[in-house]
This record gives C-alpha cells, sequence and structure tokens, in this order.
DNA sequence: CGCCGAGTTGAACTGAATCAAGAAACGTGG
DNA sequence: CCACGTTTCTTGATTCAGTTCAACTCGGCG
C-alpha cells in the first residue's frame, strides 16, 4: 500500500489534530520484525524515514511481497481488511521511523471525517491500480524487463535492498537476477 | 471490478431512488462491443443478466483481462478512474443487460450519501484483496493450479467463454491449457 | 587470517511457448 | 437435413526462458 504525494484532499485542522493525538510514531532497528506471521495486523505504518518490507515464507522461502519508504504506507493488507492472522511478516530493511495508525482509530476518523474517508478511498485505489499494472507486467513480462521497470520507478532499490529480496519481488531467482545484471552491465 | 453479495451495506430509500432515476438500463446481443479502445470509459457496468468481458489487444492478440457475470460490475479500470482513454475493449460474453451507472453520478451520490460512499470503498477494497490474490497466483503457481483456482471461483467458465479467452486471463496459451485438461480429464 | 553472507557463474533440466497440422463442433444457407 | 466454411480445440515436435543445483568469488568483519 502506497501513497502518492499527488494526493490532493485537505484534511481539516481538527482532523488532522485527533489524527496526531492517537497516533504513535515508533522507532525499528534495522532487521527488526514489525509484524509477524500469526498475528493481527490491524494498523497501517506510515514511513517517515527508513524502509520496511512485507514478505511471507512460502515452502521455507522468503518471499517479498512489498517494498516501503518514507511517504509510504504498509500494512499487512488481507490481516488488515479481512481481519484475519497474518500470513507477512514486516521488517525493518534499515532504521526506521513510521507513524502507527490503528484500524480503529482510521475507521473512527473516517466515520468523523468525510474528507479522511475520501482519502482513505483515494488510497485504496491508487493501490487497486498499482496492483493492477503489477499483473499486467507478471503475466507478459520477460524477467530483463520486469527489473528494468522496477528501476525506473525505484531507481535506488539496489542501493538498499539485497538483490535476494528484489529477485523475490518480481518473481524470479536471484540467479536469474544476477544474470540480467550482468547483461546490462555490459 | 466485482460486487460480492457480501456487501453489507445498506443504502437509504432515498438513495436508492437517485439511483435508480439516473441510471440506464442497456441490452447488448452476444458479441456486440460495449467499450471500445481510445474511448473514455467513464462508466460502470452492473450485470443484470448475462456476461461481459474485458480485454485488450497486445500485439495484434487478443488477452482477457477480466470476466464479470450477474451481479458484478465492469469497467475500463484505469479509463475510469485515471481518466484516460481505454487500453481495453468491453465485450458482451452473451446477450447482456446492464446498468450503466456513470461516474458523474457515481460521483454525485458519493458526496450526498456517505453510505454509497462507503459502498464505494468497500468495491475497491474488495477488488484490490482480489487483484493481490491473482498476483500470488501469478507469481508461483503452474499452469495446472492457475486453472484450477479459476475453476473453484467460477466453475461454470468453461460453459461460457471459450478457452482462447480462459487461456489469456490466466497467462497461458491456449495450447497449454487444453494439455492440462486432457490430464485432469483422465 | 579465516569465516560468512551476498552475489556470480556454469551446466543440466523443465514447464511452457511456439509453430504447425489436423479433428471436432457449430452455424448458416441451400 | 446435409454440405461447407469458420471457429474452437487437440495433438505433436521443437525451442527457449528461466529454474535448479552446485561450485566458486568477493568484500566485510570478528
Amino acid at each position: 500500500m502506497r501513497i502518492d504525494n499527488s494526493s490532493s484532499i485537505d484534511l481539516p485542522q481538527s482532523c488532522l489534530a485527533a489524527l496526531a493525538e492517537s497516533t504513535v510514531t515508533l522507532t525499528f532497528p534495522k532487521g527488526a520484525t514489525v509484524v509477524r506471521e500469526g498475528q493481527y495486523c490491524n494498523q497501517l505504518f506510515f514511513i517517515g524515514q527508513g524502509g520496511l518490507r512485507a514478505y511471507y515464507l512460502k515452502d521455507g522461502r522468503d518471499i517479498t511481497d512489498w517494498f516501503a519508504f518514507e511517504g509510504e504506507f504498509v500494512c499487512s493488507i488481507r490481516s488488515y481488511f479481512l481481519k484475519i492472522p497474518s500470513e507477512h511478516y514486516i521488517e525493518a530493511i534499515e532504521s526506521t521511523t513510521a507513524l502507527v495508525l490503528s484500524k480503529n482509530v482510521i475507521d473512527g476518523l473516517s466515520a468523523t471525517y468525510r474528507a479522511f474517508e475520501q482519502l482513505s478511498l483515494q488510497i485504496v485505489t491508487e493501490t487497486m491500480l498499482h496492483l493492477q499494472q503489477q499483473i499486467v507486467s507478471l503475466k507478459f513480462e520477460t524477467a530483463q524487463q520486469k527489473y528494468q521497470n522496477l528501476l525506473t520507478v525505484r531507481p535506488d532499490i539496489t542501493q538498499k535492498v539485497p538483490l535476494t529480496h528484489i529477485a523475490s519481488y518480481l518473481g524470479i531467482t536471484l540467479e536469474t537476477l544476477s544474470r540480467i545484471r550482468k547483461k546490462s552491465r555490459i
């Protein structure tokens, strides 16, 4: 889940105040586990500084589902919305400070403030569109194209995250990614 | 885009009335093109009877992106939300009657009726979760598993739609799908 | 220095794509 | 109701992108 700076909805002062009041800022050291599999993830993390990674274990392998950096949200998406135990882990890629917004608070603010609910809708809509694009990519692009797309969207990703995670995010193996990078280096 | 019968939000009478008033029901014969590439798709189609298929042309090949049947929505998702020309065609799989809801009307009702906006949010959220599952499927499942998943979700799909469209929806070739079906027939 | 995690490289293997041809089903008009 | 063309589906042979498994390199760090 992700929020673009295109978000054009202004929240009223009182809403911002209420938000600030019911919000906690937490700092996680690099490598910390923020959410564990099996937990109910009933909060959103809005990242102020650093980065978080959502992943899950598939047959013992670590599969990255989502990266989030400054100004973006993460949560365990199905756990949050369906109120089921999380299949995901979320960990800090680097030392990270994040605003923690619990679902209760969000639902409360949505009920009180029209604008807040509209903002929610916008964020969910953007996420939906993002996922839709990812599907097109997965369906038709070669490993090479997938990697290059990622680079255009997040040029700095290779500095921040080890290749294994990038590979699993793209749905390819580490070895394939390594070969791709070799080719484009020439 | 899809609406589950789990949708638990009640719309007030007045909202339903307003909705009914600004809504048109159209009937499309089998094979009719409902939306054409390049058009602005600024409406939602809610299917009463029959089925619609969203597809696009990728290097001249017909690629199915979405099926929708009774009680479900379709639109050209990026065109609708981003107000850009549609990359998709939408066609009637069978003779189909559908409610046509224009974006204007929807936005108007959302502004007036809280419940309507909540319903929108719910639908978008469900669609987002659905897409997320599709991504997991595309990333890790074999052609065989993808097909079997589809069958559990839409057991009747093979009666309604030719295999080519099912194949492109799953991101596999017609030939592969045929072979899969042969194996499971034994 | 030597270990360890991260990345690279190579070789063999495999699931699915592609290309090509034929069989079934289906509809339409005579 | 049958003949014919079209569309849909099946089958086979070949090729290819990407996986798997295994060994090797490199850079840090106790």
